[in-house]
RNA sequence: GGGGGAAUUCCCGAGCGGCCAAUGGGGGCAGACUGUAAAUCUGUUGUCGACGACUUCGGUGGUUCGAAUCCACCUUCCCCCA
């Protein structure tokens, strides 16, 4: 059977937090979150599927490296290939062939990116489509019912992605429509039973504005909440204090997710902070690139430099990728376009992550997630390089 | 044998008297990437003691104040006719 429930919103809401351990070090918190879809350790690192699929993986190779969640779009499947037609296959999970969690982003994000074709209004966003160029609205009700569409375990409110940088004056305006469109959510939603509603938080780059949209949003009765609209650009000790004045207002007991942070230096701070889940496509994208992640920092793996270098990619890495390529070999497959060369740097640098975060939980665990901190950036070094 | 065309910086290929170290691709090199309009984007790519100087556009000579650009010959390649 289940585990023992320790949580009272187990009995409410489809997904909640079960509270595990609180390392005495750090005060970071290593927990359980519930879903329909499975259990998933916090805290924890969800890779990206924008288009009902991570880029380059198959669903069996992100479950033998430890993946028990992933995140997908609602906008991108709304466009294509369309809701109605992920619903009649049964939902997104037997459409991607995923049995464990998803949880899907509203289109929020897309305010933000697609910023130079889309129009916000009191009622939604107005977007053009990056794929054909024809004109959709997508508001609170949209977003939620292309997510109940969809059937994710968790699924996002709409909300707008402020840019960086923001005045307070924009910020503040935009939050409390944030709040508004959370409240048209709700009522939007005809599936709580089993999907749960997270709120998200926003506000920017200014504490009391941080506060008031976490006292708004968390005044709603809902299974989780995000941090949204940070890791835009700000700087890195700008996002710890937002997240060091927002944390603390959001319900010990039901989980906290911190939306699309993704380098290593951040998750372990996010952590630190008392954070439970992550997102990034860093991990995928960096990869494609010819980027990929070791415990010695960032390596531009399609560098000539590695044209005969015949060591895995991390000599201390136990992933797939470390155990039966070369750099040079890798290299050499970026450098030809070939698409195995993108799959094995991808590979690797969600094994990277997903490994980073049994690290995190461990030291948790242990009473030493600041010790290990120390002890990873001591030689994984700054995310950003000294120039 | 006769006629016509072409040779440009790593490759392809613009340029056809000065604004040309020489457009644009490719390739090379380097960098970026954070709820994915991304297998994308940006910079760079003759040499040097380098906001200037020097050597380059098949070769050799020539015309001109000045040539990758015009002329002559040479070399190589391509096409057509026989």
């Amino acid at each position: 059977m289940d585990q023992p429930v320790k949580n009272p919103h187990a009995a409410r809401f489809p997904v909640y937090y079960e509270p595990v351990h609180v390392c005495r070090q750090s005060g970071a918190r290593l927990g359980r979150v519930h879903t329909p879809h499975g259990v998933i350790e916090t805290p924890e690192f969800m890779p990206v599927g924008t288009q009902a699929t991570v880029k380059g993986m198959s669903p069996e190779e992100l479950k033998s490296m430890g993946v028990n969640i992933l995140l997908s779009n609602t906008y991108h499947l709304w466009m294509r290939p369309g809701s109605d037609i992920v619903r009649e296959a049964g939902g997104l999970h037997r459409f991607m062939n995923w049995d464990r969690a998803i949880l899907t982003d509203s289109g929020g994000f897309q305010v933000f990116s697609l910023s130079d074709i889309r129009h916000i209004t009191e009622e939604g966003v107005g977007f053009r489509s990056h794929i054909d160029g024809s004109r959709h609205v997508l508001t609170p009700e949209k977003s939620i019912a292309v997510q109940n569409d969809l059937g994710s375990d968790i699924i996002m409110a709409f909300d707008e992605c402020v840019p960086h940088p923001a005045d307070e004056a924009y910020t503040k305006n935009s939050l409390e429509r944030t709040t508004r469109w959370l409240e048209r959510c709700i009522s939007q939603h005809k599936r709580p039973d089993d999907q749960a509603l997270f709120g998200i938080i926003q506000g920017g780059v200014y504490p009391h504005l941080r506060q008031q949209s976490a006292r708004a949003i968390t005044s709603f009765d809902l299974p989780g909440y995000a941090i949204g609209g940070l890791s835009v650009g700000e700087p890195g000790e700008v996002m710890y204090r937002m997240l060091e004045a927002t944390v603390p207002l959001m319900p010990a007991d039901k989980p906290r997710y911190l939306m699309g942070v993704g380098t290593p230096d951040y998750l372990v701070e996010g952590a630190i902070r008392g954070i439970d889940l992550f997102d990034c496509v860093l991990p995928t994208r960096i990869g494609r690139n010819g980027t990929v992640l070791t415990s010695h920092g960032r390596m531009i793996v399609r560098d000539a430099k590695f044209a005969r270098d015949m060591r895995p990619i991390d000599e201390s890495c136990e992933c797939y990728v470390c155990q039966n390529y070369s750099r040079a070999y890798i290299r050499h497959l970026i450098k030809a376009n070939e698409m195995f060369g993108l799959r094995l740097a991808s590979w690797h640098n969600i094994h990277f992550l997903m490994n980073l975060m049994r690290q995190v939980r461990e030291a948790i665990k242990n009473d030493r997630l600041l010790s290990f901190r120390d002890e990873f950036f001591d030689r994984f070094g700054p995310w950003k390089k000294k120039t």
